[in-house]
DNA sequence: TGTTTGACCACGG
DNA sequence: GCCGTGGCCAAAC
């Protein structure tokens, strides 16, 4: 039944549902780091993903800082208001501070992590 | 089976 | 410093 190997995305759930609470990264890390070669794989499993996975995907946001995944929200709102309950100010629709809360999976994880803990 | 789109990123002008 | 185009891989139509 799911004896299927764990696809690039169940990879991409697994190192977004890594990243510590008040911290954000982006799906150019993601897809480095799980070496997708496309950051739009990172974006692609983000689609997929569900309320039911426990996939914090409102911690992932494009490079800019943008809270670019808002409108794939229930509300558009609930990602920011998310964001700023984790203690991370989010304004204009863009994370403050966005290079300080960065978050690389390749950094802090190593190459040695794999998604099964 | 081939085409189009997709929560993107890097580079060039 | 901002805007436009190309490239990347995978899934849906």
């Amino acid at each position: 039944m799911n004896k299927e190997i764990p696809s690039y995305f169940d990879l991409v759930y697994a190192v977004v549902r890594q990243v510590p609470r008040g911290r954000v990264t982006n799906y150019g890390a993601i897809a480095d780091f799980l070496a997708l070669g496309a950051s739009r794989m990172a974006g692609w499993a983000l689609n997929n993903c569900k309320p039911g996975d426990g996939v914090p995907a409102h911690r992932v946001v494009n490079r800019k800082g943008e809270l670019s995944g808002r409108h794939h929200f229930p509300t558009p709102t609930m990602m920011q208001e998310l964001l700023e309950n984790e203690g991370v100010k989010v304004e204009n629709d863009r994370v403050v501070e966005y290079e300080k809360l960065f978050w690389s999976p390749a950094k802090e994880l190593g190459e040695g992590w794999e998604a099964f803990d």
